[in-house]
RNA sequence: GCGGCGGUGGCGGAACGGUAGACGCGGGGCCCUCAAAAGGCCCUGUCCGAAAGGGUGUGUGGGUUCGAAUCCCACCCGCCGCACCA
């Protein structure tokens, strides 16, 4: 026999070039087919910057498992593959080395494709993309269009966060906990300037309530809803007469209205310095909010920090008693909530408490505890109870209720209503930057903003010399592009010269591989119909609170500009886990980074990509282990082997597969394992547990390895092709070596094999005897056998007998095809 | 503080309320070999035992059940997200 060797980049290359030449992967818009037969399979669009990690290793051998199981099981499948090109990173590699963004990112795109492919990852790449590209942006521009003349996109003047070392403002996502830049670390600025904003918060409502619709993993959700930070309760007027202006604010606590004692702006607030104005503490306010205004969020919002404030020498009426009460500035008041002004209420909100303490003001309890916590006498005091020191209508009403009746109380004597808040703000999207779409704006003195006419599009960037940000956008550098004329009036116009965030790019993505070469339009309303929405997604949770929810929203405003059928993009969500070295994130600095193209170059990719998904669920984090990628080398090699083998023994491959239900001992044991495998695999791929389904496939191989003497060889055959059809989602090239090489077909043209019910039953199986719930023996039993016989087969069985021995049985429990228990005494 | 997820051998991890530890790694033994590599076979939670077998065992403590890693209650620990959000 001849003495095989798996050489795994053989097989690779054979079969990549295949893929390649036949372009097997491609699917077209037929407008006739059956949605329900359609499958939109789409992991993330990769960031091209330097070369692909094992991170995007893993979100492709997971996608691409799904996709050729769904193709398996006869659907058409969309699975295309793109890149998310204009950002930072390349900018800022230009701004050190002077190559053009555009060359840096086409270099790495070049490595992703290249990767991608020596993958074997099963893309139509008739469907390409790159948002960098105009006649991507070109669409990108036409839909902030859209949304500009839908009122959607605007322009205000708006406190933001400016980052001093990128010189560009940040949407409050890219902002982290400790008031640093995500992407450069710098502790982040608040600047007045004016930007461009998209008004998400339009859609804060929809964004949650559609959460309920969506498939997706709790975790997500949860995060989704956090951000979107929706409250109840009611917007209340209080008035400052010495001034004659109204200031409305938010409360959840309507029902603590009688308890505020005093009043509290934030430093950010646009009145302030108007109030203090003329008082004895005008000088001491503006003070104070110069020192509010340097502090970072961290330092402001760090709860330990004894409460600071200042009086503004002035006060409002709380308009359900008429009292006067005093006015103060302070930082724990946030501008970017509610109104930006607050009622306090000491005696049942802690960090009111805190204030009054420190400043020595009144604390008025208007909440009394009942029941078990009428003892709890302690104040602040957060919890339900019975109004108290209220009005006499509502005193001694469960404050529950009374909050219903004060809001109403408050609407008809026209002093507030119910309202319901979010923390959910407006997305920022220009940046001070080169490398994005350009914002499709011309300035002009007498038509203002007007928009570019769609004939026109795309605005395509100008080239420039120096890509370093001086706190304005590079373009506005390129004079010759800037000057233009108003397209409304024709007079001299200024091109907009701030680019769009690149979450503006990847909202949209998804909707453009649908109808990717369209010149006419961004897509065509009959190739979405196809696709839309999206079957499966496939991305890190990095993502659920940015991209995800700008996805939605674009979704959303798109749908009600009549421009999509759908509301949400991603019916079903899966977020993998992080690929961890030595317990921690790989990452150049701690030089635990594991190269794809090294693991590929060393075992190939169908063991890399097999071990990716063997090492763990694939929704958890998954901690490398080049021994663990060696077990599944051996795996793989030794399924070639003996497929080779046995390929070599059977001679011609031409012959049917046959899995003989009549078949005796060891082949039909053989046989039974095989089915057994093929309903494990198809069952774990529904549920995507890649490592079982493995697993299963493994034991198969063992089972096939132990028996190789002793079945016949067209057993034999039929359970290691079964074993490599079943392996092909996972390690495409094996497989389908194997699968030819025994079966004479290429396996993705095979129909996904389905279990023959009468190899799955068997006529005997291990009846597990118990005794009092432990484990006392093992018996064979016959399939049909009924109750009485099973409990007889039991009690005949010596270690069961040695246990039931001169004890009395109580209760029988006997759950035929398992087991038996016998409770004695 | 609020919310989400999780805690099982030396390690990664399996287990519709029904044989805990599949599969893989690691470890041990053996075969093949002049030798090694590669490959193959067997063993491998823990304690007692020569074995048969028994005890024990899924973070902790209770509960439900004939039977609990799984369901319920309380707690401990870890990870993630949010957090002075009125």
């Amino acid at each position: 026999m001849t003495d095989y060797q798996y050489d795994p980049h053989a097989i690779e290359s054979r079969w990549q070039e295949v893929w390649e030449r036949e372009q097997t992967w491609r699917v077209t818009n037929s407008h006739d087919a059956d949605r329900a037969n359609n499958a939109y399979i789409l992991e993330m669009l990769p960031y091209p910057s330097g070369e692909p990690h094992i991170g995007h290793l893993k979100c492709y051998a997971l996608g691409d498992a799904i996709a050729h199981f769904n193709r398996r099981l006869g659907r058409r499948v969309l699975h295309p593959m793109g890149y998310d090109a204009f950002g930072l990173p390349a900018e800022n590699h230009a701004i050190k080395t002077g190559e053009h963004p555009r060359d840096s990112t086409a270099a790495s795109i070049a490595s992703f494709q290249r990767q991608f492919r020596s993958w074997g990852i099963s893309i139509d790449w008739s469907r390409e993309l790159a948002t960098h590209e105009p006649s991507y942006y070109h669409w990108t521009q036409w839909i902030f269009l859209e949304l500009f003349k839908a009122g959607l996109a605007y322009r205000k003047e708006a406190a933001v966060k400016w980052c001093p070392h990128d010189q560009t403002v940040l949407a409050n996502e890219q902002v982290d906990a400790d008031g640093r830049c995500e992407r450069c670390g710098h502790l982040v600025e608040v600047r007045q300037l004016e930007q461009w904003f998209l008004r998400i918060t339009d859609y804060a409502e929809r964004l949650l309530g559609d959460l309920d619709t969506i498939d997706w993993p709790s975790n997500v959700k949860t995060m989704q809803r956090n951000w979107i930070g929706r409250s109840e309760g009611a917007e209340v007027t209080f008035r400052c007469e010495q001034l004659g202006i109204d200031y409305p604010v938010f409360t959840t606590r309507p029902d603590t209205l009688f308890g505020a004692t005093f009043f509290v702006m934030a430093p950010e607030h646009p009145d302030v310095m108007r109030l203090a104005e003329g008082t004895e503490h005008e000088h001491e306010v503006r003070e104070y909010v110069n020192v509010a205004l340097n502090e970072t969020n961290q330092e402001r919002g760090n709860a330990e920090k004894p409460k600071t404030g200042v009086s503004l020498g002035r006060t409002v009426t709380n308009p359900v008693n008429g009292e006067q009460i005093p006015m103060y500035v302070a930082d724990y008041v946030l501008m970017e909530y509610g109104t930006g002004a607050i009622m306090a209420v000491p005696a049942h909100d802690e960090r009111d408490y805190a204030f009054a303490r420190a400043f020595d003001l009144p604390i008025r309890r208007v909440i009394a505890p009942t029941g078990e916590e009428a003892e709890d006498d302690a104040l602040p005091y957060a919890g339900d109870g019975v109004l108290v020191n209220s009005r006499e209508d509502f005193d001694g009403l469960p404050n529950r209720e009374a909050l219903g009746a004060i809001v109403h109380w408050l609407d008809v004597e026209g002093k507030g209503h119910a309202s319901v808040n979010y923390k959910l703000r407006d997305w920022l999207v220009s940046r001070q930057r080169y490398w994005g779409a350009p914002i499709p704006i011309v300035y002009c003195e007498s038509c203002g903003a007007v928009p570019v006419p769609e004939d026109e599009l795309p605005v395509e960037l100008p080239e420039i010399d120096d890509y370093t940000p001086k706190g304005r956008s590079p373009l506005a550098a390129a004079e010759d592009w800037v000057n233009t004329t108003c397209p409304s009036c024709g007079g001299a116009g200024r091109r907009e010269t701030d680019t769009m965030d690149t979450f503006v790019d990847s909202s949209w993505y998804f909707l453009r591989y649908c109808d990717p070469t369209n010149a006419h339009a961004a897509w065509d309303a009959q190739a979405l119909r196809e696709w839309m929405p999206v079957d499966q997604y496939i991305g890190g949770v990095e993502h659920a609170i940015l991209h995800l929810m700008y996805a939605r929203f674009f979704c959303k405003a798109l749908a009600d500009l009549g421009h999509l059928d759908f509301q949400e993009p991603f019916k079903a969500l899966f977020t993998q886990g992080m690929v961890t070295k030595d317990g921690a994130k790989m990452s150049k600095s701690r030089g635990n980074v594991v190269s794809p193209a090294s693991i590929v170059e060393r075992v190939g990719a169908d063991t890399a990509r097999c071990y990716i998904l063997f090492v763990g669920p694939p929704d958890q984090d998954a901690e490398w282990s080049d021994s663990g990628v060696e077990g599944v080398h051996r795996f793989l090699s030794r399924l070639w082997r003996l497929a080779a083998e046995t390929a070599e023994a059977v001679g011609s491959a031409s012959a049917p597969l046959v899995s003989d239900a009549g078949a005796q001992g060891d082949d039909l044991a053989l046989l039974r394992k095989a089915h057994w495998a093929i309903e494990k695999v198809s069952d774990d791929l529904r549920r995507f547990a890649f490592n079982t389904a493995i697993a299963a496939v493994m034991e198969l191989l063992n089972d096939c390895s132990r028996l190789r003497e002793t079945v016949e060889t067209q057993t034999m055959r039929f359970a290691l092709a079964t074993a490599g059809s079943l392996l092909f989602p996972f390690a495409p090239h094996v497989a389908a070596d194997v699968y030819e090489r025994l079966a004479g077909e290429r396996v993705w043209e095979a129909p996904w094999p389905s279990a023959d019910e009468e190899l799955l039953e068997r006529d005997e199986y291990e009846l597990v005897c118990q005794v009092n719930g432990k484990l006392r023996d093992r018996v064979q039993a016959a399939t049909g056998a009924s109750a009485d016989e099973l409990k007889a087969l039991c009690l005949a069985a010596p270690n069961v007998q040695a246990h039931v021995e001169g004890k009395q049985i109580v209760k029988e429990i006997v759950v035929p095809g398992k087991l038996v228990n016998l409770v004695v005494r």
